[in-house]
DNA sequence: ACGGCAATAT
DNA sequence: AATATTGCCG
């Protein structure tokens, strides 16, 4: 309860040292030229009172004080502003409900340089390591579990997942290690999970979720938590960010365009490519926090 | 190119 | 301790 007081002291002290209203440039000022903007279909930007920043300036606060549930992707800071979009969600959680317009760009540093050169670093620049937050091994526990321990492997895992940023290297080394402790949990199948299995001990096993994988069957753990049978997962996640006009005509809007279990025996590749090439859409990097963790990169 | 796995590095 | 990287192989 001290420390409470204490953050509300430093925000006031904070607070306090902000040039006033006067002094900052307008937000109605274009970060981006109006070709670009109407070049990437972006919408202009709505104009904003000072009443305006001000909620959000407090909103913001707020969150920063609740819960310190930053869902970042990766640990570690949580730099300035960065903090403003969170990686993915679920649907349950149903307490945040914001979903007003994406906004509050830094005046200051209006810092302009993007294009060939960012898109390509994307891939180039090193990148902070990855987290493993309960959230997304969540995630990567369902994917797995719907792809059956055949098909999983790292691109596909990757994919369907659909988290931006998240790389192949990432996948592929967390999945080895979660192969390892499946295999040990099954080893020894009453249960233990050893109290160096943090993470993938919240996360039930997948019980063998379906009919074909599973050369050897002696992998049903009598764990079956999760996966009531009607109800496979909602597969197509919801792009966690980043928008996608996308219009495919195929499978559009309701609710499931993926029907997992292809892949053995059936030939709905079909479905398979509009994925990718949707998945392909949104992988563009554009602006996240890749850059920001400790590349002061002028350009 | 990809995937799996063990060893090793950070 | 958690991830990343590397090397070797199928």
């Amino acid at each position: 309860m001290g420390e409470e007081s204490k953050i509300d002291d430093g925000v006031a002290e904070w607070e306090a040292g902000l040039p006033s209203l006067d002094d900052l440039t307008p937000l109605s000022q274009s970060l981006i030229s109006a070709e670009l903007a109407s070049a990437f279909k972006i919408s202009p930007e709505p104009y904003r009172t000072a009443l305006d920043v001000d909620r959000a300036s407090q909103s913001t606060i707020s969150s920063l004080r609740g819960a310190g549930s930053s869902i970042n992707l990766f640990g570690g800071h949580v730099d300035d502003n960065a903090m403003a979009e969170a990686e993915l969600e679920e649907g349950s959680d149903p307490k945040k409900s914001r979903r007003t317009d994406p906004a509050a760009e830094d005046p200051a540093k209006t810092d302009n340089c993007m294009d060939d050169q960012s898109t390509s670093a994307a891939k180039t620049l090193k990148r902070p390591r990855l987290v493993w937050t309960p959230q997304l091994h969540k995630r990567f526990v369902e994917v797995v579990a719907h792809l059956g321990l055949k098909n999983a492997v790292p691109k596909t895992i990757m994919q369907l997942m659909n988290v931006e940023g998240l790389t192949r290297e990432n996948v592929a080394s967390h999945l080895q290690k979660y192969r390892l402790y499946v295999k040990r949990m099954q080893g020894l199948s009453n249960e233990g999970p050893s109290p160096s299995d943090h993470l993938f001990a919240s996360t039930p096993v997948p019980p063998q979720s379906f009919n074909e994988s599973s050369s050897h069957g002696s992998v049903g753990n009598g764990n079956s938590g999760n996966n009531h049978a009607g109800m496979p997962i909602p597969m197509p996640y919801p792009p966690p960010q980043q928008i996608m006009p996308v219009h495919m005509m195929g499978m559009s809007t309701n609710g499931h365009g993926f029907h997992g279990y292809e892949s053995a025996h059936s030939h709905n590749h079909h479905y398979q490519q509009q994925y990718n090439s949707i998945m392909q859409q949104q992988r563009d990097w554009s602006g996240n926090k890749y850059h920001l963790a400790q590349n002061n990169n002028k350009c």
